[in-house]
DNA sequence: AGCACGCCGACT
DNA sequence: GTCGGCGTGCTC
């Protein structure tokens, strides 16, 4: 969270020593024997002068290798060297000099150098070592993790060239009758005067074979592509309202170095137009600057925007690239080229060089936070990162984060507020509906399918919200009440009708669905509860001449899909939209003026302690999709606590106002952020293994008796999952320094003990998922 | 993680 | 007699 890296920072900055002590951490991650046969008090001139460096090796032990250098070698922190370890060759990253030599054994030399100069930038550097220690993740892992695939190997850093595959005219085209495919990739490519690279070929409905096929008939050849210079061709900004220019101009320019500015945007208040003046107005030429979105928000609609102004200079980073599409943005981001990054959360970890700004849109998606191996936060790390690399963070949601809420009260962020929607457009008027004792037909009540009918009647659009996919969350026999369960996971089995099969959602269990029960033999196991593909069913009955269009994991599993079903809704013409939470974010459909939440009590009364603020933020973003354009909008949500106070604030719009009273909350109950957290999680094939590894562990921390609690071992929420048996210890202190050394305290305990081999465990500091 | 070493069952 | 199962230990 954004508090704890900021506090961390500077707590961190007290043990991130300059490079030559830098060993400090390490020695004592590294080999504690070591550490204690070498204490750094024993530094002396000659030790000091040792010719050996520490490497970061991608292997999930929690110490550095100190190697030695050859005579005549040269090596620089940053640089990949390939070195030997045990009975082979690694490709290893270049940490630090060695202070100084071990006694006990002799160093292996490094084999070779692999990267002229430091191939990752000393600010980088510092930001992954400081990520390893505060999320206590190996830091071979951390660091590999921020190289593209490719270059994790000792393959050269060079940018690859992209490929233009034109159709060669000179020959007279010798193709087969039979070989049509390939006579009409000929024609095409002979149409594309600038020639096509394989994405394009490929989008264009051909493929790699034929291509290969007329490049073997030496018809189509391959021309690598001149590097173009960056041109920003834009098109002019739209004209900012006043509080948009006000909150522009409050904003601090990158050359006052690091600060945060949490911008507190209400939906539809145009915050994409801010940041895009900002950089329009603060970026040189020559610099570069980083733009977060989460996950999902990365639609071609966002990047677009910024590319229609800034043209060239706009480079995406997500989940999506293919190695060889990584490795060129990563060594373009690399070599200084003055790009703009938008991108997901691990675009943190890219090697800029000159940053100038970081934004973080969203920020309060939990998408950020990272959540198996390298645990960390990507939000948490920019503003790390911006203190590192002395350059503003901006911070930007309509449904800010407690964190960052708590960060604003301690002084540390200043908050910038945009509370007015851009153009006309007024908040939405929000109306909890009460549904018990209300008949419901597929999840939706008769006030809610009237009100659907008005908007629909009037040409508008509607858009229905409900938190499961499927098309019932469970099914039970009518005759003896038993319930389909996985047998991997402690889960119900969902119905999916459309490909008749029941699913587990929390590991891949799959079997067909029939009515016949497994334990009466009767023939009622029938559908319970309703996910999007039943509400879809019910919408499309009472409106069969409306269009009902379903948005969720299932019907966006093929690439372009969620791109179509947009292009739909942006027609404007009435439909009505059933989705997931996949609809909540950042969507602008300006004819949508019916936003309907279909059951909101899910969050209400919850285990996890965060599932109030998520309720509320979720609410409120869904709430926002309502009434972007000319006509006021209108939320419904269906609900069976209509007196619960959070429904109740909802209906005020006040999303500041309940978030601090939930950050008051948190703070009475001594919860994050006025805490923080680190949880050991634990799983094996049976969960006393997992419980007696925790038990065991949670003795030993409580025997250095320091000052922080130690709530467990508990059986997590769903204690098995997909065959395994899982755990875990939650740490919490009212300080981070003792919980931190608890922690590593733990984490040394843990890997000195000699494991079965199915018994696994992990750390996640800052924990999003706490069950 | 990956790899080697090491000690017990069904095969040429 | 030996190929190979995975338990254990180590990697500068």
């Amino acid at each position: 969270m954004s508090g704890t890296a900021f506090e961390s920072r500077a707590e961190g900055m007290q043990n991130h020593a300059p490079p030559q002590s830098d060993g400090a951490y390490y020695q004592i991650l590294s080999d504690s024997q070591a550490a204690v046969a070498r204490p750094m008090s024993s530094k002396t001139p000659e030790t000091l002068s040792v010719n050996a460096v520490r490497v970061a090796l991608a292997r999930p032990l929690r110490r550095l290798f100190d190697y030695s250098i050859p005579e005549g070698m040269n090596v620089t922190p940053g640089q990949r060297v390939r070195v030997p370890f045990g009975h082979h060759y690694l490709t290893g990253i270049v940490v630090s000099r060695c202070a100084e030599a071990p006694t006990e054994f002799k160093l292996k030399p490094i084999d070779e150098v692999l990267d002229e100069d430091a191939l990752i930038p000393q600010d980088l550097l510092d930001l992954l070592s400081w990520a390893a220690r505060y999320y206590q993740h190996p830091p071979g892992e951390c660091l590999f993790a921020a190289l593209p695939p490719q270059l994790r190997t000792a393959r050269a850093a060079e940018l690859p060239q992209p490929e233009r595959w034109f159709a060669n005219t000179a020959e007279a085209p010798d193709i087969p009758a039979r070989a049509h495919r390939q006579r009409a990739l000929l024609d095409w490519l002979g149409a594309q005067p600038q020639g096509a690279d394989k994405t394009t070929i490929d989008a264009a409905g051909f493929n790699q074979t034929l291509l290969k096929a007329l490049a073997d008939r030496g018809l189509a050849f391959n021309r690598p592509v001149e590097p173009k210079t960056i041109t920003t061709t834009g098109e002019p900004l739209v004209a900012l309202n006043p509080g948009q220019q006000q909150v522009l101009e409050a904003l601090p320019p990158p050359d006052d170095g690091f600060s945060t500015t949490l911008v507190y945007g209400v939906t539809g208040s145009g915050k994409t137009e801010v940041y895009l003046h900002y950089l329009n107005n603060w970026l040189d030429d020559t610099s570069q600057a980083l733009v977060m979105v989460p996950e999902i928000n990365l639609t071609p609609q966002t990047v677009n925007r910024f590319r229609r102004h800034f043209g060239e200079r706009i480079i995406v980073w997500h989940s999506a690239l293919n190695d060889t599409e990584r490795t060129r943005a990563w060594l373009r981001v690399q070599r200084g080229e003055p790009l703009i990054v938008v991108g997901t959360r691990s675009a943190i970890l890219l090697p800029f060089r000159k940053l100038k700004t970081l934004i973080v849109d969203e920020e309060h998606d939990s998408s950020y936070k990272q959540n198996e191996g390298f645990r960390y936060s990507g939000r948490d790390l920019a503003v790390y990162r911006g203190q590192v690399s002395s350059c503003p963070v901006i911070l930007g949601t309509a449904t800010p984060s407690l964190e960052s809420l708590h960060n604003v009260r301690l002084g540390r962020y200043q908050m910038l507020k945009l509370e007015q929607r851009a153009a006309s457009a007024k908040p939405p008027k929000i109306r909890i509906l009460d549904i018990r004792s209300r008949p419901l037909d597929g999840g939706l009540s008769r006030p809610l399918i009237d009100e659907i009918g008005q908007r629909v009647e009037a040409g508008d659009q509607v858009l229905i919200f409900i938190n499961r996919r499927g098309f019932a969350p469970v099914m039970m026999c009518f005759d003896c009440g038993h319930i389909m369960e996985c047998p991997h996971c402690d889960s119900r089995l969902a119905l999916h009708r459309q490909d008749q099969l029941l699913h587990c959602h929390h590991c891949d269990f799959r079997m067909r669905a029939t009515p016949q029960c497994p334990k009466c033999k009767s023939g009622k196991l029938s559908p319970v509860g309703e996910g999007t593909e039943r509400t879809e069913e019910v919408l499309q009955q009472h409106f069969p001449n409306t269009p009902v269009l379903r948005v969720d994991r299932d019907s966006t599993r093929r690439k372009g899909s969620m791109e179509q079903i947009l292009e739909n809704v942006h027609q404007g013409t009435p439909c009505i939209l059933v989705g997931t939470q996949m609809l909540a974010k950042g969507h602008d459909f300006p004819n949508v003026t019916l936003v309907a939440v279909v059951n909101a009590d899910g969050g209400l009364f919850s285990v996890d302690f965060r599932a109030p603020e998520q309720l509320l933020q979720t609410l409120t973003q869904v709430s926002g999709r309502a009434g972007r354009g000319k006509k006021e909008g209108h939320v419904l949500i269906q609900t069976c606590h209509g007196e619960h106070p959070l429904l109740q604030g909802l209906a005020d719009n006040d999303y500041l106002g309940l978030a601090r009273l939930l950050l008051d909350e948190r703070t009475e109950a001594e919860l994050p952020p006025a805490s923080f957290m680190a949880i050991i999680r634990a799983e094996a094939v049976d969960m006393a293994q997992s419980v007696g590894l925790l038990d065991a562990l949670s003795q030993h921390v409580l025997a250095s008796g320091d000052d922080i609690q130690v709530l467990g071992p508990l059986p997590s929420v769903m204690a098995r999952k997909a065959g395994r048996y899982r755990a875990q210890l939650i740490f919490q202190a009212a300080t981070r320094k003792p919980l931190h050394t608890q922690l590593q305290n733990a984490c040394l305990w843990l890997e000195r003990q000699k494991l079965p081999r199915h018994l696994r465990w992990q750390v996640d500091v800052d924990p999003v998922e706490t069950g």
